[in-house]
This record gives structure tokens, sequence and C-alpha cells, in this order.
DNA sequence: AAATGTGGAATTTTT
DNA sequence: TTCCACATTT
């Protein structure tokens, strides 16, 4: 216990210690903060990771903390393994032994340890959101659910909805018809899920909350061991993740949370932002309470880039409050551009593109962010025909390839055969006669039984033909499990591509070629993951965490459960790094926690971004405003903002009004590269053809799509279609901040804009 | 069991 | 438009 701790350097010494020197005031504040809990608020580009990494140093090199008493927790894997690598450039202890890692990780730790406790088999395997899907398909099979009344979707939201805030069916308020049914299929999930020992991904934390709510032994145990916990993107956190948090801080820990309110844009999945005001309050003891400190100086962007986010940003109402500054140049005003199509949009950024790279700006230091990935075509396009490389992040994943997640469901029948998902995946894949007919008897069978699927080919029942192909299938699996039991994981994993099939299969296939190199691939990312286990078992490792001896390396029965849990858990990158520099496309969300030379970003018209979905949601637009505030804050030294006049949008002509949120900018920073708000001019090359002659052109003005308008109560907007003759004329505008409407011409007093 | 057709929907998505 | 899931063919 680290209850009063004695400091063993002394400040002085500390002071001037390589450790401390590179930090500003409150960076050194934060990392320095006596035993308290202490909420920072750290801006973009404030060197939050260093300040995350440095407290953690800082308190092992003042024999405040062992590496033993650390917990770490982040979002995301990549977030984890750079906090570890940071670390271990900073401090000389063993880093093993610390808990690093994201909350789902450690909660699947917490539950492999104590699988017991927490009702779970020792080899429970976990859902990823497609498996989830094809349970819940599963399900509705086996009841007869209407998925026309209930679809699929809805209910896998709704699932995950309920377990983010800790509920379990029975704790469900369900106040109409509709509610009652979602909440018993949501029961005959979770029976579904017990029954074949697999959790999906809020399931592990609630599971693991639960744990540590049922077990005083097992919480005080937790409590004991982690005297400092420190928690990455705060404000990211959920009602069930601010709940473990709360459960695992006993009156002798302390809680370092670092986030930032205005980069939070995952309301949507449940981020609560409100978590860090309570956390002042919720954190606090009567002798120490929680310390605040704000990290605004930003060491990343040029002062004109600041100056834009700071000015966009000052128009959310709901902030705790922050500005940052530099003490760089002002630098380049921010550039904007109205493009009058979508594809001269992407001309235009070709253009400048090529223009930069020419002056040295490296191609993978230039990001194009759009707000959704539909929009990623057109750029795309044009730059295939430029033949400027380029690469698109977001998309399917590595883990989430249908070969590799056949390879791992082969493998996950070979650690557990009841595993009844991966049974169905791949008993007739590749195909071996097991056709629909045989698969829905199978089930029957093992429904009236009570058994796994597997447990339903063995009982003989199913003769024939079809008995005789479920024999072969059985025999395959415990031929590969025979085969795979003395084997080291990188091994197995290549016998069981083989033996199944899966290589050969995808060999004859015409495109198969790519398929097999990720099944090859998949070998690799084996090899990669024992080394990884290897070099620190902590990480990987799924034993329990205090008696970490037995390497997974070495005892391949271990390995392959823990990589399975490793596939799960990290659904790993979308491509392979790719060998030469290339232009990085993505939304402005996965853009979150990069930096670049410059950014474009694209498409800033009114119901793309901010998105049409948005507006109307409670506290949705001042998310639209973060993530631009986000997307903004990318840029070091050059920031575009394009947009379109006209665009294709699900295969119809739109016709867009600029965001908002370049209004927002101060203009004085903002240097237009075409007239701002084109819109109105007549002549433009990207004037619309008037409408149909005598439409609508014996009341008063000729209106023409495209064109601008401006109305008493809606205020400015756009034509965007017309309809009808003379007084049943009617055009459809859409306005700046009302939205879409329809008017029609003889009562609405419309004037041009 | 593959190939072709059809209807509906179409933000964002760290795990 | 384009993608997807599902249904119908061949």
């Amino acid at each position: 216990m680290d209850a009063a701790p004695a400091i063993r350097v002394s400040p002085a010494v500390l002071m001037s210690s390589t450790l401390l020197d590179p930090l500003n005031p409150e960076q050194l504040a934060a990392v320095t903060l006596p035993q308290a809990s202490a909420l920072i608020l750290a801006g973009a580009g404030s060197g939050k990771t260093r300040v995350l990494t440095t407290r953690i140093a800082w308190l092992m090199a003042t024999g405040q903390a062992t590496p033993r008493s650390v917990l770490a927790v982040t979002f995301t894997n990549k977030a984890a393994r750079e906090m570890l690598l940071r670390l271990s450039a900073l401090t000389p202890l063993d880093t093993r032994g610390m808990w690093v890692g994201t909350f789902h990780g450690l909660c699947n730790r917490m539950l492999r340890a104590h699988h017991r406790e927490a009702k779970l088999p020792p080899l429970f395997q976990i859902l990823d959101t497609q498996d989830q899907l094809s349970l819940i398909k599963r399900l509705y099979k086996a009841h007869g659910i209407d998925d026309t009344r209930y679809p699929m979707r809805q209910l896998q939201w709704f699932i995950a909805a309920a377990k983010e805030e800790g509920r379990r069916p029975s704790m469900v308020e369900a106040s109409d018809d509709f509610t009652r049914a979602e909440v018993e299929h949501y029961a005959l999930y979770e029976a579904m899920c017990q029954r074949e020992g697999v959790v999906d991904f809020a399931e592990l934390l609630l599971r693991s909350y639960e744990l540590l709510t049922d077990s005083e032994s097992l919480r005080e145990h937790y409590r004991q061991r982690f005297s400092h916990i420190l928690v990455d993107e705060f404000q990211d956190t959920n009602t069930l993740q601010y709940r473990w948090l709360r459960l695992l801080t006993g009156p002798d820990t302390t809680v370092f949370a670092v986030g930032d309110d205005d980069q939070s844009i995952y309301a949507f999945r449940g981020a609560k932002v409100a978590n860090m005001q309570r956390f002042e309050r919720d954190f606090a003891t009567v002798a120490r309470p929680v310390k605040l400190i704000r990290l605004e100086r930003n060491y990343r962007s040029h002062g004109h880039i600041l100056d834009a986010a700071n000015a966009l940003i000052r128009h959310n109402q709901a902030r705790l409050g922050k500005e940052l500054w530099t003490s760089e140049a002002k630098g380049e005003p921010v550039r904007a551009f109205v493009a009058a199509t979508d594809a001269d949009e992407a001309d235009f950024v070709i253009d400048a593109v090529r223009g930069h790279a020419a002056d040295g700006v490296p191609l993978d230091e230039i990001a194009l962010l759009y707000r959704s990935n539909a929009q990623s075509r057109v750029f795309e396009h044009a730059l295939f025909s430029a033949g400027i490389p380029y690469r698109v992040h977001g998309g399917m994943r590595f883990f989430e390839r249908v070969e590799v997640k056949h390879a791992l469901a082969y493998l996950r029948l070979v650690a557990a055969v009841d595993d009844d998902g991966a049974f169905l995946r791949v008993v007739n894949f590749p195909s071996r006669g097991i056709g629909a007919r045989t698969q829905e008897q199978v089930q029957q069978l093992a429904q009236q039984r009570g058994t796994s699927l597997w447990q339903a080919t063995t009982s003989g029942a199913l003769t024939g033909k079809a008995g005789a192909a479920l024999a072969t299938f059985r025999q395959l699996v415990e031929r590969l499990r025979g085969d795979t039991q003395a084997l080291p994981l990188p091994a197995a994993v290549e016998h069981v591509i083989h033996a199944s099939g899966l290589v050969a299969h995808y060999a004859a296939e015409k495109d198969g070629q790519d398929r097999v190199d990720n099944l090859a691939e998949l070998v690799t990312a084996a090899e990669a993951f024992v080394r990884e286990a290897e070099f620190a078992p902590d990480a990987a490792s799924m034993v329990t965490p205090d008696s970490l001896a037995a390497a997974p390396a070495e005892a391949p029965v271990a390995a392959l459960p823990a990589f399975l849990a490793h596939a799960a858990l990290e659904a790993g990158d979308t491509q392979a790094a790719p060998d030469k520099a290339a232009l990085q496309l993505m939304t402005v969300h996965a853009a979150k926690g990069l930096e670049f030379h410059t950014v474009f970003i694209t498409g800033l018209e009114e119901g793309l971004f901010p998105h049409e979905n948005s507006v109307s949601a409670a506290d949705g637009l001042e998310e639209e405003r973060r993530l631009m505030y986000v997307a903004i804050t990318r840029a070091r030294r050059r920031l575009y903002l394009t947009l379109a006049q006209q665009r294709m949008l699900h295969g119809q002509l739109r016709y867009g009004v600029p965001s908002r949120f370049v209004d927002e900018l101060p203009p004085e920073l903002v240097q237009w590269l075409a007239p701002p708000r084109a819109f109105a001019t007549a002549s433009g090359p990207a004037a619309p053809p008037p409408l149909r002659a005598g439409r609508a052109a014996t009341q008063g003005p000729s209106w023409r799509i495209g064109q601008s308008v401006r109305h008493a109560k809606f205020g400015v907007g756009v034509i965007i279609d017309a309809d009808g003759q003379g007084h049943d004329a009617r055009v459809q505008v859409n306005f700046r901040d009302a939205g879409v409407k329809w008017l029609a011409l003889d009562y609405a007093k419309l004037e041009a804009a």
C-alpha cells in the first residue's frame, strides 16, 4: 500500500533530471501532483501522452508507485502500445506487472483470471460486432422473431446501450410494447450467450463491473493493488466505464484522468462528457479535493490555425473552458475554396496536393478529411486518374475479413468444439455437402437436446449422406485438434489454414490471391503475437495476473485462446503499411489523435458537415462543432476548407449551402480562393439551368435551382428542387438553419439573396 | 451451390 | 449511386 509513500528522490534532483526537463510549467505541475485525484484538461497537441507517461515514470522514480500498483487505461490498443513504448524509454523499471491496456483488454484480463467467480467458462470467446450480429440472427431464427418488426441492428444497438448503462434485462424500464419486446429479446440473447460461453464487447465491461460489485474480496484486492489509476481520453468514457473506475477506486487510490471535453466526438456511442464534470465531485475525498490542471499550450499548430479552432469552439455552450495558444508564428491563413461540383472540389484538392508535394511536403503528411466515408469515392476516383498514391483509412480491418474469420473459426473449434458460431461458419466452408437443410436438422437436434451443435452431430441421429458429411467434418476438426496440440501457435495456425482446405479453396478462386495472402498474414500475426507475448507477457497473457510465469508462447494450449481474444479485441489495421508515401484519406473521426503538415477539410456544406441527422439531435450540433474542432486542430502548418455547390448524394444532385462552421471562423483568418458564397451569382459556371419556362416565372423574380434565397422566418437557403406550375408552383429550399422545406411560391415571400 | 435479380437504405464506430 | 441482404434462378 502506498498511502504514505516515502519520496526517495529529492525534488531538486528531479527538477534537473532528464525526466522532468522537457516539461512546461503546467505539464510539470500535472506530472508532479501530490497524492490526490486529478483531472487534466489537455487540449489538442498539448502533450498529453507525454504527461501521462512521465507521470507514471515520476511516480515510480519517487517510490510512490511500483509497476504492480499502476493501472493505465486507454480506449485504443494503439494508444496502449504507444504508452507502453514511451514508458519503457522513460523508466529503467520493468513495465511488466503494470496493467496497461484498453478498458476491454483489462476487463478481459480480469475475467480470465476470475472466470469462475464471473460465471464464465475458462475459455470464453469474445464476439466482435459481426459475430454478435450472426448470433442475433440465429436467435431470431430459433425463436421465430420477426426481423422486419424488430430489426436485428436495432436489437444489437439496444443491447449495447443497455449494457453500457449497466442494465441487465430485468433492470430496463419498458413503457411500451416495442421496448418490452426488445427487453425480452435481450434476455433471450443473454441466455444464448451464456449457454454458448461467449461475451460481446459490452459484456466484458459489465461482467467485470459486476464481478467487482459482487465480490468484496476481489474489489478490495484490486483496490489495494492499484494505488494509481490513470485514464486517457477521459471524455470518451461511458457510464459503465466511469462506474468501473469508481469501483476500483478505494480511499487510497488516486485517479489521474486526462481528457479534453472539446474533443468529445463519441457521444453517439454512449460516451458521456458529463463524466468530466462529475469527476471533480465523485473522486474527491474529504482530505484531498480533485486537482484540476489545464494544458493549453499547443506544440502542434501555427497561430492562425489555433485562432480558427478557438474561435469555432467558442460557439459551444457546454464547455469546461480552455483556450489553446502557441509561441509559434501565426503562419499561413486558413484557405477556403468553393467549388462548383464535388468533382471540381476533388480537382482543386489534387492541384493543391500536387503543388505542395512538389514543394517538398511528404504525401503522407497531407490529409484529406471528410465527414462520412461515402465522400471518399469522388476523391479516390480523381486521385486514381491523377496517379497520386493514396491510402484510405477505415473500412474492412484485418481480423474482420471473411477469410480470416473463417480461419479463426477453425481455430475456435480447435480451442472449444462447442462454439456454435464458429461451427456454423465453417461446417460447410469450403463446401463439403452440408447444406442448409442438414444444418437446420443439426440445429433442431441441438435445440431439442439442449446441446451444442457439435454435440448434436455426435449423437448419431443423423444418418445417410448428411450424417456421413457431418462425420467427415467432425473428423477434420478432431484431426486439426490432434495435429496442432503440440505445435507452437504460428505452426498451428499454418497447419489449420492448409488442412482445413481454406488455402486450397481460395487459391482455386480466380480473385482469391489476396485472400490467400491474408491467410498467410494470419500466420505472421500469430508469430508477432507470440513475440510480443514473450517480450511483454503481461500485455497479451490471459493467465492470472499473479502467476505470469507460464509464458503463453511455450504453451500452445494457452497461446491459442489468448490469440483468439487478441484477434477479437484488436481488429487490426485497415491495410498493411503502404511501402510508399501516400496521401491520407479518412473521416474526421478517424483523424482524432493524428496530425499532419497539411489538412484539407472537405465537404463543408450544411447537411454534410454538420450532418443533417445531427442538427436535430439534442446537443448534436455541438458535437458536430467539436468534430470540426478536432479536424482543424489536426493541421500543423496549413489548413484548407473546401466545399462544393452541387454534389451527387444518394444518386441525386444536391445543392449545398456553405457550412455554418465556415461562417463561424473570423473572416480575417480565412483567405477565400474563390468568392465566398458564390451561390447567388447567376453567371457562375456552375449555375444550373433555369426552371422550365412558365413554371414560376409569373410570380415575381424567376427562380432557379441552385439560387440563394431569403425567407422572412427561415432565413437564407438555396433552392434545391421545384415542382408544380402557376399557383401550385412550389420550391424546395435547403435553409442554412431551418433545414429542407417545401414552400409554395404564391404564399412564401421569398427574395433573392 | 453459384449466379443473377430486387428492394431498401444510405453518419460518425477507439472495443 | 452504390452497397447490402435476401430471394430467385440456373
